[in-house]
DNA sequence: TTTATAAGGTTACTATTAGTAAGCTTGTTT
DNA sequence: AAACAAGCTTACTAATAGTAACCTTATAAA
C-alpha cells in the first residue's frame, strides 16, 4: 500500500510537530462526527445558507447543525460569509482546504456503491 | 464531481431498499466512530492478536478495543479467528469488504500529507 | 508446586457528546 | 398589527465514551 507504515509513519511528525498518525486519527474522527460527514457533502455543491443545509439533511437539529459548522469554521474547513450584518442572510462555504475533503468523501461514495452500508442488516 | 448529486442521488435506493444517501451518511460515521479508523488502519497489515492491536494503538482500552472489534465482527468487516478455544489465541483480520475501505483510509492520508491535521491549532 | 504473569476480555461508574424541544431577536410579508 | 422566517441559544434528557478495577485460564518462573 501507498501509506508508509509502522515505524517510519508511526514515529514520524508533521511540522507542527505532531504525530502523522495522531493527525490521521484526529482527522478521521473530527470527519467522522454525527453529521460532519453528510454536511461536508452538500456543501461541496457550492455555498449554503443554515435553513438550506437544515433542511437538504434530514432529522439534524439547529443544534447540532450549528455546533458543527462552528467547528469547521474553527479548523479552517469552512468560511461564514455575512455581507450586511443587518441583513440575516449567512453564507457558508468550503475553503480551499474544505474542498479537498472530495476525495475522501468520493472514496466512501465508491465504497458503498460497491459494498452496500455499513448498517444493512 | 462524479458523485450523483442532488435528487437523482438523494432519491436513489440500494437493493435493500435504503437511500443511498443514508448509507453514505451511516458508513462514514460507522468508520468515524472513535478509535474505528485506527484500528482498521492497523489491520491493513494484515491479521493481528487483540493485544498486538491494545499496544499498537495509544490511548485505547480494552473495553472499546472489545467494542468497536464486535462492531466491525457483527458489520461483516472483520472476522474473528480463534483456531482452539482451549488457546488464548484469537486473531483479527480484515474480510475483503473491510480490505476496500483501505482506499477511504488511503485519502485521508492523502489530505492530512497535503493540509496537515483537523486539529493543528 | 505454589506464584506470578499475560491474553482476552467483563463490569461498574463517571464524564462527555448527542438528541429534543422550546424560545429569542430582528426583519419581512400579509 | 400580527404572523412568520432565518439563524441562532438555552435547558434538559439520552446515549456514547473514558477510567479503573476485576475475572478466568494457561503458561512461565522460582
Amino acid at each position: 500500500m501507498l501509506m508508509k507504515k509502522n515505524e517510519e509513519f508511526v514515529q514520524s511528525v508533521n511540522p507542527k510537530g505532531q504525530k502523522s498518525c495522531d493527525s490521521f486519527h484526529n482527522t478521521i474522527e473530527f470527519i467522522g462526527k454525527r453529521w460532519m460527514g453528510i454536511i461536508i457533502y452538500h456543501l461541496l455543491d457550492g455555498p449554503k445558507r443554515f435553513f438550506e443545509l437544515s433542511s437538504e439533511i434530514e432529522g439534524i437539529s439547529d443544534r447540532l447543525l450549528t455546533e458543527r459548522l462552528r467547528d469547521l469554521e474553527a479548523h479552517g474547513l469552512v468560511i461564514k460569509n455575512q455581507s450586511d450584518p443587518k441583513i440575516r442572510k449567512v453564507e457558508y462555504e468550503l475553503t480551499p482546504k474544505g474542498k479537498e475533503l472530495e476525495d475522501i468523501i468520493q472514496a466512501i461514495f465508491e465504497w458503498v456503491k460497491k459494498n452496500g452500508c455499513c448498517y444493512e442488516e
